[in-house]
DNA sequence: ATACTCCTTACAGTTCGCTCTAAGTCAAGG
DNA sequence: CCTTGACTTAGAGCGAACTGTAAGGAGTAT
Protein backbone atom coordinates (compact mmCIF):
# COMPACT_ATOMS: atom_id res chain seq x y z
CA UNK A 1 0.00 0.00 0.00
CA UNK A 2 1.58 3.51 -1.28
CA UNK A 3 0.43 6.86 -0.01
CA UNK A 4 0.94 10.08 -2.19
CA UNK A 5 2.90 13.09 -0.04
CA UNK A 6 -0.52 14.93 0.14
CA UNK A 7 -1.87 11.61 1.87
CA UNK A 8 0.73 11.63 4.37
CA UNK A 9 0.29 15.10 5.33
CA UNK A 10 -3.18 14.80 5.84
CA UNK A 11 -2.78 12.01 7.86
CA UNK A 12 0.28 13.33 10.23
CA UNK A 13 -1.32 16.96 10.30
CA UNK A 14 1.20 18.37 8.08
CA UNK A 15 1.48 20.49 5.24
CA UNK A 16 3.42 18.94 2.14
CA UNK A 17 5.82 21.55 2.27
CA UNK A 18 7.27 20.31 5.50
CA UNK A 19 7.29 17.13 4.37
CA UNK A 20 9.21 17.80 1.17
CA UNK A 21 11.40 20.18 3.27
CA UNK A 22 12.37 17.19 5.06
CA UNK A 23 12.92 15.09 2.23
CA UNK A 24 15.73 17.82 1.30
CA UNK A 25 17.22 18.02 4.84
CA UNK A 26 17.92 14.23 4.33
CA UNK A 27 15.35 12.66 6.81
CA UNK A 28 13.32 11.14 4.64
CA UNK A 29 16.23 8.62 2.61
CA UNK A 30 13.70 6.05 2.68
CA UNK A 31 10.99 7.32 0.46
CA UNK A 32 10.62 5.51 -2.60
CA UNK A 33 10.04 7.74 -5.85
CA UNK A 34 7.90 6.13 -8.96
CA UNK A 35 8.93 6.01 -12.87
CA UNK A 36 7.89 9.82 -12.91
CA UNK A 37 9.55 10.70 -9.49
CA UNK A 38 6.64 10.77 -7.59
CA UNK A 39 7.25 9.91 -3.81
CA UNK A 40 5.88 6.73 -2.95
CA UNK A 41 5.37 6.61 1.13
CA UNK A 42 4.97 2.90 2.35
CA UNK A 43 3.44 2.25 6.28
CA UNK A 44 7.00 2.06 7.46
CA UNK A 45 7.39 5.40 6.19
CA UNK A 46 4.57 6.24 8.60
CA UNK A 47 6.65 4.62 11.67
CA UNK A 48 9.70 6.72 10.62
CA UNK A 49 7.61 9.45 10.57
CA UNK A 50 6.35 9.05 14.04
CA UNK A 51 10.05 8.43 15.06
CA UNK A 52 10.97 11.38 13.74
CA UNK A 53 8.38 13.07 15.43
CA UNK A 54 9.03 11.36 18.35
CA UNK A 55 12.54 13.14 18.62
CA UNK A 56 11.42 16.68 17.34
CA UNK A 57 9.22 16.31 20.72
CA UNK A 58 12.23 15.60 22.44
CA UNK A 59 13.38 18.98 20.93
CA UNK A 60 15.89 17.57 19.42
CA UNK A 61 16.86 19.82 16.24
CA UNK A 62 16.41 18.27 12.67
CA UNK A 63 20.20 17.97 11.88
CA UNK A 64 20.45 15.91 14.79
CA UNK A 65 17.59 13.69 13.51
CA UNK A 66 18.96 13.26 10.69
CA UNK A 67 22.77 11.87 12.05
CA UNK A 68 20.26 9.39 13.64
CA UNK A 69 18.61 8.58 10.20
CA UNK A 70 21.58 7.89 8.54
CA UNK A 71 22.92 5.62 11.26
CA UNK A 72 19.85 3.75 11.69
CA UNK A 73 20.30 3.19 7.18
CA UNK A 74 24.21 2.39 7.73
CA UNK A 75 22.98 -0.24 9.81
CA UNK A 76 23.61 -2.89 12.37
CA UNK A 77 27.60 -1.43 13.23
CA UNK A 78 25.34 1.70 14.99
CA UNK A 79 23.19 0.24 17.12
CA UNK A 80 25.16 1.08 20.30
CA UNK A 81 25.46 4.69 19.06
CA UNK A 82 21.64 4.86 18.27
CA UNK A 83 20.61 3.20 22.13
CA UNK A 84 22.87 5.97 23.43
CA UNK A 85 21.33 8.82 21.38
CA UNK A 86 17.59 7.74 22.54
CA UNK A 87 19.01 7.32 26.07
CA UNK A 88 20.54 10.83 26.00
CA UNK A 89 17.03 11.94 24.69
CA UNK A 90 15.70 10.05 27.25
CA UNK A 91 17.33 12.12 30.34
CA UNK A 92 16.76 15.72 28.43
CA UNK A 93 13.20 14.61 28.18
CA UNK A 94 13.14 13.83 32.12
CA UNK A 95 14.55 17.56 32.60
CA UNK A 96 12.57 18.99 30.29
CA UNK A 97 9.13 17.34 32.35
CA UNK A 98 10.75 18.35 35.89
CA UNK A 99 11.27 22.48 34.68
CA UNK A 100 7.48 22.11 33.70
CA UNK A 101 6.66 20.95 36.76
CA UNK A 102 8.10 24.39 38.27
CA UNK A 103 6.77 26.37 35.66
CA UNK A 104 3.29 24.42 36.68
CA UNK A 105 3.87 25.55 40.14
CA UNK A 106 4.59 29.23 39.55
CA UNK A 107 1.72 29.48 37.36
CA UNK A 108 -0.20 28.06 40.18
CA UNK A 109 1.21 30.88 42.03
CA UNK A 110 0.45 33.15 39.72
CA UNK A 111 -3.19 31.89 39.80
CA UNK A 112 -3.73 32.11 43.51
CA UNK A 113 -2.04 36.04 43.43
CA UNK A 114 -4.43 37.10 40.62
CA UNK A 115 -7.75 35.47 42.28
CA UNK A 116 -6.92 37.27 45.28
CA UNK A 117 -5.97 40.60 43.75
CA UNK A 118 -9.18 39.78 41.98
CA UNK A 119 -11.16 39.31 44.94
CA UNK A 120 -9.37 42.80 46.59
CA UNK A 121 -10.44 44.59 42.52
CA UNK A 122 -6.49 45.90 43.25
CA UNK A 123 -2.71 44.14 43.86
CA UNK A 124 -2.29 46.69 45.96
CA UNK A 125 -3.68 43.38 48.50
CA UNK A 126 -0.66 41.99 47.79
CA UNK A 127 1.26 44.94 49.71
CA UNK A 128 -0.82 44.18 52.85
CA UNK A 129 0.35 40.03 52.43
CA UNK A 130 3.82 39.12 53.40
CA UNK A 131 5.12 35.74 53.42
CA UNK A 132 3.27 34.48 56.26
CA UNK A 133 0.03 34.93 54.37
CA UNK A 134 1.22 33.23 51.02
CA UNK A 135 0.00 29.57 51.22
CA UNK A 136 2.78 27.03 52.47
CA UNK A 137 2.94 25.65 48.69
CA UNK A 138 3.90 28.79 47.15
CA UNK A 139 6.59 29.22 49.50
CA UNK A 140 9.76 28.28 47.52
CA UNK A 141 7.79 30.03 43.93
CA UNK A 142 7.60 33.05 46.18
CA UNK A 143 11.21 32.84 47.49
CA UNK A 144 12.73 31.99 43.74
CA UNK A 145 10.36 34.35 42.65
CA UNK A 146 11.96 37.47 45.01
CA UNK A 147 15.50 35.49 44.34
CA UNK A 148 15.81 34.95 48.68
CA UNK A 149 16.67 32.46 50.05
CA UNK A 150 13.69 30.29 51.36
CA UNK A 151 14.67 31.07 55.13
CA UNK A 152 14.52 35.11 54.35
CA UNK A 153 11.02 35.87 53.36
CA UNK A 154 9.11 36.81 56.31
CA UNK A 155 8.17 40.81 55.52
CA UNK A 156 8.41 40.85 51.50
CA UNK A 157 5.76 42.03 49.03
CA UNK A 158 5.38 41.69 45.57
CA UNK A 159 5.73 44.41 42.94
CA UNK A 160 5.44 43.37 39.46
CA UNK A 161 3.03 41.44 38.07
CA UNK B 1 20.14 48.78 45.09
CA UNK B 2 20.22 49.08 41.40
CA UNK B 3 22.18 46.54 39.12
CA UNK B 4 23.88 47.49 35.32
CA UNK B 5 22.94 45.61 32.77
CA UNK B 6 25.99 43.53 32.91
CA UNK B 7 25.20 42.49 36.31
CA UNK B 8 21.43 41.32 35.58
CA UNK B 9 22.91 39.63 32.75
CA UNK B 10 25.06 37.54 34.44
CA UNK B 11 22.68 36.37 37.55
CA UNK B 12 20.14 35.58 35.10
CA UNK B 13 22.90 33.53 32.49
CA UNK B 14 21.47 35.83 30.06
CA UNK B 15 23.57 38.19 27.41
CA UNK B 16 23.66 41.87 27.56
CA UNK B 17 22.13 41.61 23.90
CA UNK B 18 19.08 39.36 24.69
CA UNK B 19 18.41 41.74 27.76
CA UNK B 20 18.42 44.70 25.06
CA UNK B 21 16.52 42.83 22.98
CA UNK B 22 13.59 42.02 25.12
CA UNK B 23 13.55 46.19 26.32
CA UNK B 24 13.41 47.36 22.53
CA UNK B 25 10.83 44.27 22.07
CA UNK B 26 8.56 46.40 25.23
CA UNK B 27 9.46 43.51 27.31
CA UNK B 28 10.84 46.11 29.86
CA UNK B 29 9.07 49.25 30.56
CA UNK B 30 9.33 49.29 34.10
CA UNK B 31 13.20 49.45 33.82
CA UNK B 32 14.36 52.95 34.77
CA UNK B 33 17.21 54.81 33.43
CA UNK B 34 19.88 57.51 35.24
CA UNK B 35 20.44 60.87 33.99
CA UNK B 36 22.90 59.74 31.16
CA UNK B 37 20.16 57.03 29.93
CA UNK B 38 21.70 53.72 31.58
CA UNK B 39 19.11 51.03 32.57
CA UNK B 40 19.07 50.72 36.17
CA UNK B 41 17.37 47.45 37.34
CA UNK B 42 15.87 46.91 41.02
CA UNK B 43 14.86 43.88 43.11
CA UNK B 44 11.57 43.84 41.72
CA UNK B 45 12.73 43.94 37.72
CA UNK B 46 14.39 40.48 38.62
CA UNK B 47 10.97 39.71 39.72
CA UNK B 48 9.44 40.80 36.53
CA UNK B 49 12.30 38.92 35.03
CA UNK B 50 11.18 35.60 36.32
CA UNK B 51 7.98 36.28 35.63
CA UNK B 52 9.21 36.69 31.68
CA UNK B 53 11.45 33.33 32.04
CA UNK B 54 8.16 31.48 33.39
CA UNK B 55 6.07 32.55 30.26
CA UNK B 56 9.19 31.72 27.87
CA UNK B 57 9.13 28.66 29.44
CA UNK B 58 5.38 27.93 29.06
CA UNK B 59 6.21 28.58 24.89
CA UNK B 60 4.73 31.68 25.03
CA UNK B 61 5.99 34.06 21.90
CA UNK B 62 7.31 37.32 23.51
CA UNK B 63 4.68 39.28 21.70
CA UNK B 64 2.32 37.61 23.92
CA UNK B 65 4.35 38.39 26.88
CA UNK B 66 4.08 41.35 25.88
CA UNK B 67 0.59 41.76 26.18
CA UNK B 68 0.76 40.40 29.51
CA UNK B 69 3.45 43.28 30.94
CA UNK B 70 0.79 46.11 28.94
CA UNK B 71 -1.73 44.69 31.23
CA UNK B 72 0.13 44.57 34.21
CA UNK B 73 1.28 48.34 33.74
CA UNK B 74 -2.18 49.48 32.73
CA UNK B 75 -3.12 48.36 36.26
CA UNK B 76 -6.53 46.93 38.15
CA UNK B 77 -8.57 46.92 35.25
CA UNK B 78 -6.66 44.18 33.64
CA UNK B 79 -6.90 41.84 36.38
CA UNK B 80 -9.73 40.02 35.21
CA UNK B 81 -7.72 39.16 32.20
CA UNK B 82 -4.49 38.26 33.53
CA UNK B 83 -5.87 35.87 35.73
CA UNK B 84 -7.19 34.42 32.80
CA UNK B 85 -4.04 34.51 30.68
CA UNK B 86 -2.32 32.21 33.33
CA UNK B 87 -4.69 29.74 33.55
CA UNK B 88 -4.86 29.62 30.07
CA UNK B 89 -0.83 28.89 29.76
CA UNK B 90 -1.21 26.37 32.97
CA UNK B 91 -3.16 24.54 30.93
CA UNK B 92 -1.03 24.59 27.88
CA UNK B 93 1.61 23.59 30.14
CA UNK B 94 -0.51 20.44 31.46
CA UNK B 95 -0.64 19.29 27.81
CA UNK B 96 2.92 20.01 27.62
CA UNK B 97 3.65 17.37 30.53
CA UNK B 98 1.35 14.96 29.18
CA UNK B 99 2.69 14.82 25.63
CA UNK B 100 6.09 14.66 27.01
CA UNK B 101 5.62 11.67 29.52
CA UNK B 102 4.33 9.78 25.68
CA UNK B 103 7.52 11.29 24.14
CA UNK B 104 9.13 9.09 27.41
CA UNK B 105 7.52 6.13 26.54
CA UNK B 106 8.07 6.10 22.97
CA UNK B 107 11.69 6.39 24.17
CA UNK B 108 11.61 3.79 26.34
CA UNK B 109 10.29 1.55 23.71
CA UNK B 110 12.91 2.67 21.37
CA UNK B 111 15.61 1.50 24.66
CA UNK B 112 14.66 -1.51 25.04
CA UNK B 113 13.90 -1.97 21.18
CA UNK B 114 18.06 -1.20 21.13
CA UNK B 115 18.59 -3.51 23.58
CA UNK B 116 17.14 -6.31 22.21
CA UNK B 117 19.28 -5.61 19.23
CA UNK B 118 22.56 -4.73 20.63
CA UNK B 119 22.18 -8.42 22.52
CA UNK B 120 21.51 -9.77 19.13
CA UNK B 121 24.06 -7.78 17.29
CA UNK B 122 21.26 -6.81 14.82
CA UNK B 123 18.20 -5.13 14.52
CA UNK B 124 17.17 -8.29 12.22
CA UNK B 125 15.98 -9.54 15.95
CA UNK B 126 13.04 -7.29 15.54
CA UNK B 127 11.70 -9.25 12.13
CA UNK B 128 11.22 -12.32 14.53
CA UNK B 129 9.82 -10.67 17.59
CA UNK B 130 5.66 -9.99 16.90
CA UNK B 131 3.48 -8.05 19.07
CA UNK B 132 3.32 -10.91 21.88
CA UNK B 133 7.00 -10.59 22.51
CA UNK B 134 7.05 -7.06 23.28
CA UNK B 135 6.45 -6.09 26.67
CA UNK B 136 3.10 -4.75 28.08
CA UNK B 137 4.19 -1.48 28.85
CA UNK B 138 5.23 -0.88 25.44
CA UNK B 139 2.15 -2.49 24.12
CA UNK B 140 0.26 1.45 23.22
CA UNK B 141 3.46 2.37 22.15
CA UNK B 142 4.03 -0.51 19.67
CA UNK B 143 0.55 -0.03 18.03
CA UNK B 144 1.30 4.34 18.04
CA UNK B 145 4.41 3.62 16.25
CA UNK B 146 2.77 1.14 13.81
CA UNK B 147 0.07 3.72 13.45
CA UNK B 148 -2.45 0.17 14.35
CA UNK B 149 -5.64 -0.11 16.13
CA UNK B 150 -4.56 -1.52 20.03
CA UNK B 151 -5.93 -5.24 18.69
CA UNK B 152 -4.80 -5.63 15.89
CA UNK B 153 -1.00 -5.75 16.26
CA UNK B 154 -0.37 -9.54 16.83
CA UNK B 155 1.75 -10.49 13.66
CA UNK B 156 3.78 -6.76 13.26
CA UNK B 157 7.28 -6.29 13.01
CA UNK B 158 9.20 -3.32 12.78
CA UNK B 159 11.06 -2.12 9.54
CA UNK B 160 12.17 1.40 10.12
CA UNK B 161 15.28 2.92 12.83
C1' DA C 1 -8.79 19.71 -26.47
C1' DT C 2 -8.74 21.68 -22.24
C1' DA C 3 -9.48 22.21 -17.61
C1' DC C 4 -8.50 20.38 -13.04
C1' DT C 5 -5.84 18.49 -9.54
C1' DC C 6 -2.03 16.64 -7.72
C1' DC C 7 2.56 16.03 -8.13
C1' DT C 8 7.70 17.85 -9.16
C1' DT C 9 11.94 21.25 -8.42
C1' DA C 10 14.34 25.46 -7.36
C1' DC C 11 14.48 29.09 -4.77
C1' DA C 12 12.73 33.24 -2.42
C1' DG C 13 10.49 34.98 1.73
C1' DT C 14 8.96 34.86 6.62
C1' DT C 15 9.04 34.54 11.60
C1' DC C 16 11.28 34.00 15.82
C1' DG C 17 14.70 34.87 18.98
C1' DC C 18 18.53 36.20 19.36
C1' DT C 19 23.60 37.80 18.23
C1' DC C 20 26.73 40.91 16.75
C1' DT C 21 28.90 45.28 14.80
C1' DA C 22 29.70 50.09 14.45
C1' DA C 23 29.92 54.31 16.33
C1' DG C 24 29.53 56.89 20.17
C1' DT C 25 29.10 58.40 25.52
C1' DC C 26 30.66 58.48 30.11
C1' DA C 27 33.38 57.62 34.56
C1' DA C 28 37.43 55.90 36.73
C1' DG C 29 42.45 55.01 36.95
C1' DG C 30 47.44 55.82 35.69
C1' DC D 1 45.34 63.74 28.95
C1' DC D 2 44.52 59.26 27.56
C1' DT D 3 43.25 54.59 27.91
C1' DT D 4 40.14 51.12 29.55
C1' DG D 5 35.86 49.24 30.10
C1' DA D 6 31.11 49.28 30.65
C1' DC D 7 27.37 51.35 28.95
C1' DT D 8 24.24 53.50 24.77
C1' DT D 9 21.70 53.18 19.94
C1' DA D 10 20.59 51.72 15.24
C1' DG D 11 20.63 48.37 12.41
C1' DA D 12 22.63 44.23 10.05
C1' DG D 13 23.17 39.20 10.21
C1' DC D 14 22.09 34.54 11.53
C1' DG D 15 20.14 29.77 12.14
C1' DA D 16 16.13 27.10 12.55
C1' DA D 17 12.02 25.56 10.70
C1' DC D 18 9.08 26.31 7.91
C1' DT D 19 6.02 28.65 4.08
C1' DG D 20 5.04 30.08 -0.24
C1' DT D 21 5.77 30.94 -5.35
C1' DA D 22 6.82 29.97 -10.10
C1' DA D 23 7.16 26.95 -13.73
C1' DG D 24 6.30 22.70 -15.32
C1' DG D 25 4.59 17.55 -15.85
C1' DA D 26 1.44 13.59 -15.56
C1' DG D 27 -3.26 11.61 -15.11
C1' DT D 28 -8.14 12.01 -15.11
C1' DA D 29 -12.89 14.11 -16.38
C1' DT D 30 -15.83 16.33 -19.64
Amino acid sequence: MYYTIGEIAKKLNLTTYTLRYYDKEGLLPFVERDGNGIRRFKDSDLEWLSIIECLKQTGMPLKDIRVFIDWSIQGDDTIAQRLELIRCQREAVQQQIEQLHQTLKTLDYKCWYYEKAKEAGTCEIHRQLTAKDVPDEFHDVFCRLHHLSPDDAQGKQSKAG
